[in-house]
DNA sequence: CGGAGTAGACTTTTT
DNA sequence: GTCTACTCCG
């Protein structure tokens, strides 16, 4: 029997999936490891649909979790169908021939996109009841949550429940840390799926009779408080966030099921979720309400690989789900990604590491065939840097030393055979941005180095907040504007203590910039650009900005080149637009204003290093490096903490028991705070594991990570633990596979 | 022992 | 830029 499907020839395993996908009316939940060709049995299954049912490529919705993994998503499927075209060609079958290349033509209009896109989607075509507003109004929301917190302060200040906050003397913070803390634990809430509404409702419930029950009341009242501010804003006004854009959908599908279905099942027959691991319960909700209508779901997921707890991903999805529609997950767990004795390495770590956390307990395979290198390359290396203090400086030397020792070197490819490592083959990996840029700039100019830094331009913060800046210039003296210019870096002095103010003068906020020192040069700035508007061209009012605002310094002292160079290419940008319209600053506002809402693409700007070189060694956070592959990945700095108290979140939210939290100045702390904090250390362990996951299975070929401080193990869980210590405490068991496949120093 | 000065660390991302 | 931990000197 042959296990070609949709004329790519899969593993049983993964034809199993594609003949369960071709049942009709059904769901298939698939529990798939790293590696395993997840991408492939999909589109797989699509091609097989295709050419075995009266199915069109955009009957499908095909959902993926980043942008990137979007992209990949349509270059897999466009390939595929060039490679049925060049079959029907060499067949000479000519129905064929055309039939693919209709399939072709409707690659563009298929819906391909993340989970937001779709809810998008489906209120726009679908929503005649919670008709969605347009879209420049989703951008206008931000505004409207400005002004309602603004009232929501205001208010609490009258409020003999919310008052307590407001006395500093109490609780250490300046009105505008109150401010932003609100919207930040507002942000929280909703961002996880979870109603504002009921949250505050179940905390007023509590009923602890301690000290601190009148603190988070205070706060459960002010956060209603705003929700109810804001809600009403974007009634009257019309605006739409990202989450009202889930919530409502979710509305939508649940609530008008009887109307929706048949509409959606007009336009797509099957839709297939990819990541699920990456999905929350609202997401899965409204994934599930859509099922019954449709003729086939796959959801594809690896909760080994699940990195987006922070942002209320639950990877417990893919377990409910399946629940749900009473299916047993599928899974798909042979690797084909690493090389046979690297397979080996990472197995024996990934054991280790499942006797501390359960759901490494699922194993990795490997294919019979796996390939079995004839290099001299050692698969899976550790190395010890022996300092404590200073370990930046050791640790790009002993990377560069690494970079350098393995190009030139003879690495035995599954594909080409035996070839020279090139820098194109070696990606380094960071825990975060920051660690990314800092190393970045250390680097020996001689070795060429691209960054792979998430998204794109015009969703780089030094943009946005140049826009929020423009809009501040455009509108003074507008409160609303000035408040949101407020957050950012272009404000080069520290933002009002005292807007919020019950003494009757009912100060606004440009009374304070007119009256405080600080800021005398930077109105002056304002009033100048408002003045010239008329006069000069936007190339040079923008970078009249830049220096008034002393933004260029500010991220020069960050050490944020790349910011700095975006900056430039802004300006750039606008020269550009200057060569086909006649461009005022208002004009290029609009223009900015568009390509931010519509997420319009284009690179970040060059910061001279890399050039237009393509042969380098790419740098990349773990995040955004998800779903990729390279033949060596290197992992510096692996002895990090990965605990750190400063760190630790004084808010909770306690679903069923409402928040918890730890004011400045310590009030507001119920009696299981510290149950909170241990759960979220536990979590946040488990998660840095998935990680660490996530970062160790990028490799093809060779992994090497570099350590510094004890070379000795942490005790497990211990204050200091990182991600060194997995790797030591599988330290004998690793060493021994023997020193042609572990080096660990 | 304590104040002044300095070096190093700073989560992750979708819309 | 801000915070902490550490060093140095009196």
């Amino acid at each position: 029997m042959s296990l070609k499907r949709g004329g790519i020839e899969l593993s049983q395993e993964q034809a199993d999936i594609v003949d369960s996908v071709m049942q009709p009316d059904s769901i298939t939940v698939v529990s798939a490891g790293a590696g395993s060709g997840k991408t492939r049995t999909m589109v797989a299954s699509v091609l097989h649909l295709v050419s075995e049912k009266n199915v069109s490529i955009d009957d499908f919705a095909l959902i993926t979790f980043t942008n990137k993994a979007t992209d990949e998503m349509r270059e897999r499927l466009e390939s595929g169908v060039l490679e049925r075209i060049e079959e029907a060609e060499k067949a000479g079958d000519w129905d064929q021939l055309s039939r693919w290349f209709e399939q072709k033509e409707r690659i563009a209009s298929t819906f391909i996109g993340t989970i937001h896109r779709f809810c998008a989607m489906l209120l726009r075509n679908f929503g005649y009841t919670e008709l969605i507003a347009h879209e420049s109004e989703i951008i206008m929301a931000s505004h409207y949550f400005q002004a309602a917190l603004k009232d929501t302060m205001n208010e609490g200040l009258e409020d003999s429940t919310t008052n307590i906050l407001f006395d500093t003397e109490q609780v250490h913070w300046a009105p505008h840390v109150m401010a932003e803390r609100l919207k930040s634990w507002y942000e929280y809430i909703r961002g996880r799926g979870r109603s504002i509404t009921e949250v505050a409702s179940e905390t007023l419930r509590q009923n602890e009779n301690d000290d601190n029950q009148k603190y988070r009341n205070a706060v459960a009242t002010m956060l209603e408080k705003l929700e109810n501010n804001y809600r009403e804003l974007k009634r009257e006004k019309g605006g739409v966030d990202t989450n009202d854009l889930l919530h409502k959908c979710a509305a939508l599908v649940e609530q008008h099921k009887n109307q929706i279905g048949p509409l959606v099942a007009s336009r797509f027959r099957y839709l297939f979720v990819d990541e699920f691991q990456d999905t929350d319960e609202l997401q899965m909700n409204i994934i599930q309400s859509l099922a019954p209508r449709l003729k086939h779901v796959l959801v594809v997921g690896d909760r080994k690989q699940a990195i987006y707890g922070f942002r209320g991903a639950d990877h417990s999805v893919i377990r409910k789900i399946a629940e749900l529609n009473n299916k047993t997950p599928l899974s798909l767990s042979a690797s084909r990604r690493p090389t046979e004795p690297l397979h080996k390495a990472q197995s024996v770590l990934f054991d280790n590491m499942g006797l501390r956390y359960e759901f490494l307990q699922e194993k990795l395979t490997q294919p019979d065939d796996a390939h079995v290198p004839k290099d001299s390359l050692v698969p899976f290396q550790y190395e010890h840097v022996k300092t404590f203090k200073d370990r930046q400086g050791p640790i790009i030397e002993r990377m560069v030393g690494k970079i350098r020792e393995y190009v030139g070197q003879r690495i035995h490819d599954r594909h080409k055979g035996i070839r020279q490592v090139e820098y194109r083959d070696i990606c380094v990996l960071f825990r975060s941005n920051y660690q990314l840029q800092s190393y970045h700039s250390l680097i020996p100019s001689d070795i060429p180095v691209v960054t792979d830094t998430g998204g794109g331009f015009f969703r780089k913060p030094e943009i946005v907040a140049c826009y929020h800046m423009l809009q501040a210039i455009l509108k003074y003296p507008d409160d609303v504007s000035l408040d949101l210019a407020l957050g950012t870096p272009f404000l080069p002095f520290n933002a009002p203590n005292s807007i919020y103010r019950n003494d009757g003068t009912n100060l606004v906020l440009r009374d304070w910039f007119e009256d405080e020192d600080d800021c005398k040069e930077w109105l002056k700035g304002i009033r100048n650009i408002r003045k010239r508007m008329k006069v000069d061209l936007v190339p040079q009012l923008l970078t009249n900005m830049y220096e008034f605002t002393r933004v260029r310094e500010y991220y020069g002292k960050m050490g944020n080149l790349q910011a700095v160079a975006n900056l430039e290419k802004l300006v750039m940008w606008s020269r550009e637009l200057m060569n086909t319209e006649a461009l005022t600053l208002q004009h290029f506002f609009d223009r900015l204003q568009v390509a931010l809402l519509t997420g319009m693409e284009m690179d970040e700007a060059d910061t001279g290093m890399e050039d237009t070189k393509p042969n380098s060694v790419r740098f990349s956070t773990v995040h955004s490096a998800k779903g990729l592959e390279y033949p060596i990945v290197i992992l510096p700095d692996i002895g990090r903490r990965l605990l750190n108290d400063e760190q630790m979140p004084t808010f909770f939210e306690i679903p069923g028991w409402g928040l918890d939290l730890e004011l400045p100045g310590g009030q507001g702390c119920s009696s299981s705070f510290n149950e909170w904090v241990d759960h979220y250390r536990q979590n946040m362990l488990e998660e840095e594991a998935r990680i660490f996951y996530v970062a160790v299975t990028r490799a093809e070929h060779v992994i090497c990570m570099i350590g510094h401080g004890y070379d000795k193990p942490n005790p497990i869980g211990d204050e200091n633990w990182s991600w060194k210590d997995e790797v030591l405490h599988a330290g004998d068991s690793l060493k021994g596979l023997g020193k042609k496949i572990v080096k660990i120093d």
